[in-house]
RNA sequence: GGUCCCGUGGUGUAGCCUGGCCAAACACGCGGCCCUGUCAAGGCCGAGAACGCCGGUUCGAAUCCGGUCGGGACCGCCA
């Protein structure tokens, strides 16, 4: 067998007329014709017709491994197939060897599969058989080797960090993993190299790279993983803005390099409050336009009392023209209030509709204006806690989009949000970070710090394409006393302080340069470059929403004898209900 | 932690709202035969599901109800 120096199936072209060649794929279709059977034949690099005429025939069916040797040439005049890249060619085999049966698989491998989910997962090496897949896989390799070469170019140095390291309480939920040498103490898988990478700064490594794994412990969504790529940066002695051009340059050559676009740089800029107001969301999609407008003044003293209501409580009024939204059914509209509702909105009004006679003239003008409504335009509503209005005005702006067609497609709209906040407010009521701990305060703001933390600005930012945030990070502090007043702040005890953060305190104290960093998630970018909404369609091997992989049938019970070196006594989930 | 959607032959769907005419239809795939130029090949014939699982309502359930399992979407969460 010679597979590996043989030519690709798909890498066949006319310029190779005349040479006899051996081909080794799987039969991806097979046309019968009596005395000539037509073949054909994948690999990664695509499909070639093979001829098979009946003193050469072999039994195979689909999905059959098998070596064809044979001459390529060129198509009679007329059969040739435009659609195939290898479409002017065919080759003629003299010779059809199986090296592999296969059985009727469980889809059909082919591009437009309409498998269900979970069983393409279960058999995820027969769908990454199928050719999109595989060129899914392959410029994912593509992105990454250009960020390769752009760091490189840049004299960033890629250094590994640890897989194993110390649990914090903060952040997302650790993945743990138990010490055999340590009974009763625990690694924790990383949530992002943030600690190494300014280690590395202080180390005076200046500019320090890493596609590295990041591992979070948290309920899944259509655009997250348990386990992210992603490019991690750091670079010492810089600003913001050295960190915009840096990748500004890095998306600009990727963009270049895999999909052969010119992308305008510098990227425009937004700040995260003007972000929440106009688009609902701080990663908008600037693709299309819906402006959400704010109309909570002009209704403070309406006699709508569902707005009203919403107004007196401290709550904003939102609203939102659909363009030539007059036409949408009340099927439309009501699928419109289901999805407000799950999303915890209290309701949904609409003009024209059913609130109008509670609205005085001036207030339906007033609402109109604002939301730059045109005659053909119906204006959603909501009014509620300004945070629960922005997430649904931001649903409602996407959905609205999606339906009404309003995305342009082939647009690539980069922005950054910047500056974002230093603080933000839980769900408990308590103060906690906006970005990470690490991340420097404005330096006007500082003052803000204790008396007002929530208007403290964050040197902090978000580089958001097509409504992905595809990277986000900051300018750190460098400073002890700051970073010990910021963890303060955040409401950590000295002891607590110094037990999770006193290595990083302490390594502030041998000569810290100022740095600052960015994290690029890998699969987001992928995500947007396929401009496809499932996450999974660019990773090889995901996960489900409930973290088991279907393929390997993980996670899995472990033998006693392992829990016992590992000291650890499995305790069964309380029976629901019991 | 919560809300919602989905689960019918190998695959995808129809049927389910308005129980019986459904041991269930259609397409693809699969098997056999025919066919020397097709490329979603074609023609003919054929096999294949008691409708995720458990329980209930009913004279009768794929269809209604409850639970459960699996998948997905969203809110929370994701420094």
């Amino acid at each position: 067998m010679s597979g590996y120096s043989a030519p690709h199936c798909g890498s066949l072209r006319a310029s190779d007329e005349g040479h006899r060649v051996e081909l080794y794929g799987w039969v991806a279709r097979r046309r019968d014709h009596g005395g000539v059977t037509f073949l054909d034949v994948r690999d990664r690099w695509g499909t070639v017709q093979v001829v098979v005429r009946s003193q050469t025939e072999t039994f195979v069916r689909n999905e059959y491994v098998i070596r064809v040797a044979g001459k390529v040439a060129r198509r009679p005049a007329g059969s040739e197939n435009p659609k195939m890249a290898t479409g002017e060619v065919e080759v003629v085999a003299d010779e059809v060897e199986v090296i592999s049966e296969a059985k009727t698989p469980p889809f059909e491998i082919v591009d437009e599969v309409d498998a269900d989910e979970a069983l393409r997962l279960k058999y995820r090496y027969l769908d990454l058989r199928r050719p999109k897949m595989a060129q899914t896989l392959e410029l994912r390799h593509r992105v990454v080797q250009a960020i390769h070469r752009y760091m490189d170019a840049h004299e960033f140095i890629e250094v590994e960090t640890p897989m194993l390291l110390k649990g914090t309480p903060e952040g997302s939920r650790d993945f743990i993993v138990p010490s055999r040498l340590h009974p009763g103490e625990f690694f924790a898988l990383p949530q992002s190299p943030q600690q190494l990478k300014q280690l590395l700064m202080v180390a005076g490594i200046g500019r320090y790279y890493q596609i590295a794994r990041c591992l979070r412990d948290e309920d899944l969504r259509a655009d997250r993983v348990v386990e992210i790529t992603q490019l991690d940066v750091e670079m010492s002695f810089c600003t913001e803005e050295d960190v915009f051009a840096l990748i500004e340059g890095l998306w600009a050559k990727v963009w270049k390099d895999v999909l052969g676009i010119e992308i305008p740089t510098p990227f425009p800029r937004l700040d995260m409050q003007e972000s929440l107001l106009k688009y609902g969301t701080d990663k908008p999609d600037l693709r299309y336009e819906l402006e959400i407008a704010d109309v909570t003044d002009t209704l403070r003293e309406t006699g709508a009392t569902v707005l009203r209501g919403a107004v007196d409580a401290g709550g904003v009024v939102r609203c939102l023209a659909v363009p030539g939204g007059k036409d949408m059914s009340r099927r439309d509209l009501d699928e419109l209030v289901l999805l407000a509702k799950g999303a915890g909105a209290k309701g949904l009004a609409w003009i024209p509709g059913p609130l109008d006679r509670h609205l005085s003239e001036g207030e339906l003008t007033a609402i109109r204006s604002a939301s730059g409504a045109g005659a053909d335009d119906l204006v959603l509503l909501v009014a509620d806690r300004r945070r629960k209005a922005e997430t649904v005005m931001g649903l409602l702006r996407r959905e609205i989009a999606r339906r009404r067609k309003l995305i342009r497609q082939g647009e690539w709209k980069f922005l950054w949000v910047y500056p974002m906040y230093m603080f933000e407010e839980d769900d408990l009521g308590n103060l906690t970070y906006g970005h990470h701990p690490f991340t420097s305060p404005w330096p006007e703001d500082m003052h803000l710090l204790t008396e007002r933390p929530y208007d403290v600005r964050a040197r902090a930012y978000d580089c958001v394409m097509n409504g992905v945030e595809i990277s986000g990070g900051s300018v750190r502090i460098h400073d002890r006393e700051l970073q010990e007043r910021v963890f303060e702040i955040l409401g950590m005890d000295r002891e607590r302080i110094h037990g999770q953060f006193g290595h990083l305190l302490d390594a502030f104290e041998y000569g810290v340069p100022p740095h600052g960093g960015i994290a690029a998630g890998i699969d987001r970018l992928m995500m947007a470059i396929k401009d496809t909404e499932n996450i999974r369609e660019v990773v090889a091997f995901p996960k489900t929403q409930s973290h088991q992989d279907l393929m390997l049938g993980a996670p899995s019970p472990v033998s006693p004898e392992q829990l016992e070196e590992l000291h650890i006594q499995v305790v069964p989930p309380r029976k629901t209900g019991s």
